[in-house]
DNA sequence: ATTCAAAATTGGTCAGACCAATTGACCAAT
DNA sequence: ATTGGTCAATTGGTCTGACCAATTTTGAAT
C-alpha cells in the first residue's frame, strides 16, 4: 500500500500556489493591488482563463478580493478561531506540540472507522504532496488535505474543524516569515515518508500503529522546526530590530489584523 | 443602515450556489458523477468557462472532486469553523466525543507539568461548581474553569484555546435549548465527583490516572446526554413544527447561509 | 480649481477550437 | 476463459480572440 496514484497538476493549482506564496511572503502585501489578469497571464506564460481559475480558487480561499473594473487585491485570510488560538500561542513550536497531543488520537480513531474511499483520499493527498514537491513547489495543500482527511475519517466534524484550524495556524505571519528556515526539499521528503507510514497503519486498521506513526511524524516535525528555530529567531529579531519580545509583538500585530 | 451595497453576483458564484444546493440536498449524492461540463453549460444556459470557474470554486470548498478524463464527482463537504461544528443533529454528542478524544491527553500532559498554584486553581474551580450547585445555580462557570485551567497547566496556549472553544460549543442555540434535559442537580453532582477524581490524579502527578479519569468523565458525560437525547429531540422537533427530517433541513439551512 | 463626460483600464463572459487523460468496446493472443 | 492491446468516444484542460460592463483616469469645458 505504499503505492499511491499520481495526480496530475492542473495549471490553475500551480498558478494559485505561486500567487498564494507571494501573498503570504508579503510580496503582495494585504490591501495592495495585484497586476491585471492579462499581465499575470503574460508574466506566467499562460492564458487568461487559467489565471482566472487560479484567482477564483484564491478568492474562495480568502487570499484575494476581486473587484470588477478595479482590480485584484491581496488579503490575508481569516480563519475563524485561529486568531484566538494564536493570541495565546508562543509561536510555531507550541502549535506543533498541541497537534502532537491531539492528532495521534485522531489518527487512532480514524484507523478504526476509515472507509476505502477515505483511504484513497488520504493517499491522493500524499500523491499531491509528491507532485508538488517534485515540481519544486511547497506542498502545503496536500499536507493540509492529509491531516484534515484523516480527521474526516475519524467521523467527527468537530475534530475536522479543530485539525483544520490548527493546521491553518501556519498562516500566522511569524510562522510564514520563518518557514523557509524549516521547509526545504529534504524536510518535505521526510514528511512525505512519515505520512506514508501513517497511511499504511490506517490501511491496516491498526489504531495503535496509526497513533504511533502520527505521533512520530509530529515529533520529527517538531524536531525539524526546533533545529532551525534559533537561526530563524535571530534573523527575525535582526530584521525587525527587536529584542527577545519579537514573537510577542508580532502576535499582537496578527491579532489586531484579524 | 438598511441599505446594503449590492455586490454584482458573478456568474460562477451563482452557478456554484445552485450546484452546491443540489449536492447538499442529495440530488447529487456523494460519490455520484455530475453531468459533463459541456452538458452543465448547456442546461444552465451559460458558457463552459463559467461552469469551470464554478466547479473550481466547489473543488476548493471540497464539494466536488474533479478527475481528468473521467468526470466531476460529488463529495461530502467539509464543514470548517467553530460555528459549523454543531451544524449536525447530534451536535452536542459529537462535541463531547471530540472532547473525549482530546482532553484526556491534555490532562495527562497537565499531570506532568502542573504546579502547586495551578493545582489550587483547579480545586477552586471545583469548589465554585459546588457552591453554585448547592445554591441551585447552573455551575457552568466553574465547569469551564476546571477544564480550561487544566489546559493551562499543560503549558500550551494553543491547547487552552482549543479546550476553551470546545467548551463554549455549549453556547450553540441547539445545545442551550436542550440543555435542561440533561442538566439537573443529580447530573451536576456526578460531574463534580468525576472532576474530583481528575484533581486527585493531577495532584499525584500521575499522567495515566489523569488520562483515565478525564476519559471516564467525558464518557459518563456522553452517557448522560445520550440518555436524554431522544426526549430532547422530540421536544425540539415539536417546537419547530418539524418532522423527522429536522436534522437534514437544519444542515441545508446552515450551508445556504454560509 | 471644479465638474463632468469621454477614453482607457480592468474584470466578466462567451464562442470555438485543439490537446490529453480516461473509459469502454472490441479484438487478438495465450 | 483470461489476458493484453488497440481504437474510438467521452471528458476535463488549456488556449485564442473577441466583446461587454464596471471602474478609474484623463482632460477639456466651465
Amino acid at each position: 500500500m505504499s503505492l499511491v496514484s499520481i495526480e496530475p497538476q492542473r495549471l490553475y493549482h500551480r498558478i494559485a500556489g505561486q500567487l498564494r506564496g507571494l501573498i503570504l511572503r508579503g510580496e503582495y502585501a494585504p490591501g495592495t493591488r495585484l497586476p491585471p489578469e492579462r499581465d499575470l497571464a503574460l508574466q506566467l506564460g499562460v492564458s487568461r482563463p487559467s489565471v482566472r481559475e487560479a484567482l477564483i480558487a484564491l478568492e474562495v480561499e480568502g487570499y484575494v478580493d476581486i473587484r470588477i473594473g478595479s482590480g485584484i487585491y491581496a488579503r490575508t485570510p481569516v480563519t475563524p478561531g485561529v486568531g484566538a488560538m494564536l493570541a495565546h500561542a508562543d509561536g510555531p513550536l507550541e502549535l506543533i506540540r498541541a497537534r502532537a497531543l491531539i492528532e495521534p488520537e485522531v489518527a487512532a480513531q480514524a484507523a478504526v472507522n476509515i472507509k476505502r474511499a477515505q483511504l484513497d483520499g488520504v493517499a491522493a493527498a500524499i500523491a499531491l504532496m509528491e507532485t508538488d514537491a517534485r515540481g519544486g513547489r511547497i506542498p502545503t495543500a496536500g499536507d493540509r488535505q492529509f491531516h484534515v482527511r484523516i480527521a474526516e475519517a475519524a467521523g467527527n466534524g468537530v475534530l475536522v474543524s479543530v485539525v483544520g484550524q490548527l493546521f491553518d495556524g501556519r498562516a500566522n505571519p511569524l510562522f510564514v516569515k520563518l518557514a523557509h528556515y524549516f521547509e526545504n526539499p529534504k524536510s518535505w521528503a521526510a514528511a512525505i515518508r512519515e505520512h506514508r507510514k501513517v497511511l499504511d497503519a490506517l490501511a491496516a486498521h491498526d489504531a495503535d500503529a496509526a497513533r504511533a506513526a502520527m505521533r512520530s511524524h509530529m515529533q520529527l516535525s517538531h524536531k525539524r522546526f526546533n533545529a532551525g528555530w534559533p537561526a530563524a529567531k535571530r534573523a527575525n529579531d535582526a530584521a525587525t530590530g527587536d529584542d527577545s519580545t519579537a514573537s510577542l509583538r508580532s502576535q499582537t500585530a496578527y491579532a489586531a489584523a484579524a
